[in-house]
DNA sequence: TGCCAGGCCGGGT
DNA sequence: ACCCGGCATGGC
């Protein structure tokens, strides 16, 4: 690693300016969507939660009142709906039970008891956990997701066999614990994996962190 | 048109 | 401990 992670992030910023995550009015509506977001794009959410908003269901409470199969039906547009039906039920019965649907208790645990417990939760697995903790708690925790593991490894930053923690540690290790600095890394690498480095049509040629590489480029993708 | 998107779970080896 | 299929709509 002969540049810091600092200067990527710099670079980034400077290329695609702030991206004002996380797009969602509400730290309740940022669980909803972190949920409604899995393997999906951003797109097919707003859909979802907007059809939430316009029968006022984007509050604990009122979620936790709703019958699985009238959630379906709203989210519908945001696909896997019948199994984020079930993952957004659950995440709701969590917050009122445990917290009686209180955000704000649930944010004054303590980062690594609360992680644990929003992992205990059915649907909810490590980028989700930790992107509640950031995007809707204000928490210094780093969302790794799979742009940021294909950025990386396509690189030769990591190893592509790198775990979720692994990733994870790479950043910790190599960066100041800064809340607003890990929210804006971690849009910002969505925005580039977006533009440059796609699953299939990858454009590694075209990639604005091509000049900061020791070798002059990207390693071919896998 | 086919392939993929800001994952996660459960069953099979 | 891995490995893999299933889940589903909408966009390019």
């Amino acid at each position: 690693m002969t540049n810091s992670l600092h200067e990527v992030h710099d670079l980034l910023l400077e290329k695609f300016g702030p991206q004002h995550w996380w797009p969602g009015r509400t730290p309740f509506e940022v669980i909803v969507g972190a949920v409604l977001v899995q393997n999906t794009s951003w797109k097919n959410v707003e859909k979802a939660i907007d059809q939430l908003r316009q029968v006022d269901l984007l509050e604990p409470h009122a979620l936790h009142d709703v019958a699985v199969d009238e959630l379906e039906e709203l989210i519908r547009p945001a696909g896997y709906f019948r199994v984020k039906a079930r993952r957004l039920s659950s995440v709701v019965a969590f917050i009122v039970q445990r917290y009686e649907g209180s955000l704000q208790r649930m944010f004054s645990t303590s980062i690594d008891t609360l992680r644990e417990e929003l992992l205990s939760v059915h649907g909810i697995g490590p980028e989700t956990a930790d992107s509640i903790l950031l995007y809707a708690g204000g928490l210094p925790v780093f969302v790794v997701d799979a742009y940021t593991h294909r950025i990386l490894t396509r690189h030769g930053w990591i190893d592509f066999e790198a775990d979720y923690h692994a990733v994870q540690q790479f950043f910790y290790d190599h960066l100041p614990q800064d809340v607003a600095l890990y929210n804006e890394y971690h849009a910002l690498l969505v925005r580039l994996g977006k533009d440059y480095c796609r699953k299939s049509k990858p454009k590694c040629n075209e990639c604005p962190l091509r000049e900061l590489l020791p070798d002059g480029g990207p390693i071919e993708p896998e």
